[in-house]
DNA sequence: CCCATTTCAGAGGGACTGAAATCC
DNA sequence: CGGATTTCAGTCTCTCTGAAATGG
């Protein structure tokens, strides 16, 4: 990932998609907008990733980063960290691993289980949150053309496919993080 | 990629991110929507790269293989198939080159231009995406659980960002496509 | 000569499998 | 013992950079 790409079509390349779709297989919607999803999330990716780059994070491990920040003592298993982030374990080890390098975070032994290890955010680890976090808010996570109640919308409409998909039950979902009505 | 993982978490992870976020550097609707348009995108993959696996096929090169199917001649500079795909020129010759090991495109020169390539769809190609596409459509390309008016609504919504990227003009959108008002 | 197209070599990140070690 | 946690080795796909070859 590096830069976004100006593209610079004429056309919008997913609508022309969907209209050969339309002729050879008959109307999908899903199509137009699973592409859709792909392109945002490259667009979204390279746009974060490069703002990233000089804080030496991705923003795989700046999520990682930032879920330390969270937690009461700085420290979090790994198997903890996967879970909230929805990776796999040799993921988690992959991460860790690279953050360690940095001199993000470092291992620690988990006092409660001896299986368990502890990753603890430095204070560099800290720090390098601190201003990286600075640096996307100000970028608006790449999001700034959309206003707040259309993100909220977004955020519930995708909600809806991670529910679907397993993630954590319809059940869970708190009344006020409702913004899909009137608002 | 191999399976969307059920994950089964007792709460959305999601949520309870912008929670602490709000707690600790202030309220932002763009945290909780990019890391949602993460998720969906790594469920989308895996469930769509999981259904084409048996085909020998990636999504990414099924999106190649459908393009050559639309075109009139069945055969497409790899130029041409960078800039619609929207991928790197290197990443269509890695595309290209798996296919043709697949047995789905070959490749020709390009009689109207000595410097390109042509990759042209065989009988084999055609083949597989009709039935590749029949499974595609069967599990609604993974967003069964929305309706077409939402799909139409999130494919104008994420438009939005693709614009503002710059990977086309918005004067280009056709009126017809316009679907977020009170269809 | 400059530019476009494509390929190749190489690096990087992320995600996965399978096997092993460690400890509950 | 079974089960959980983590690591390691290895594979895979995609993406990018830089350099080269070819031809408009």
């Amino acid at each position: 990932m590096s830069q976004p790409k100006p593209l610079n079509l004429p056309f919008d390349p997913i609508d022309r998609a969907a209209e050969s779709w339309r002729a050879h297989f008959g109307p999908s919607a899903a199509m137009a907008a699973v592409t859709s999803i792909m392109r945002a999330h490259q667009i979204l990716l390279s746009q974060l990733d490069s703002l990233l780059k000089p804080y030496d994070l991705t923003f795989a491990r700046y999520e990682a980063l930032v879920l330390l920040t969270f937690s009461r003592t700085g420290a979090l298993p790994l198997s903890k960290i996967g879970e909230r982030l929805m990776v796999h374990p040799t993921s988690v080890t992959n991460t860790v691993d690279r953050l360690e390098k940095s001199g993000f975070v470092c291992r620690m032994p988990n006092p409660r289980d001896g299986r368990g290890v502890l990753a603890e955010i430095t204070d560099k680890g800290r720090d390098v949150v601190r201003r990286a976090t600075a640096d996307l808010m100000e970028a608006e996570f790449g999001l700034g053309m959309y206003a707040e109640d259309e993100l909220h919308r977004m955020f519930d409409q995708l909600r809806t496919l991670r529910v679907a998909a397993g993630d954590f039950p319809a059940s869970s979902i708190r009344q006020d993080e409702e913004h899909g009505g009137l608002l």
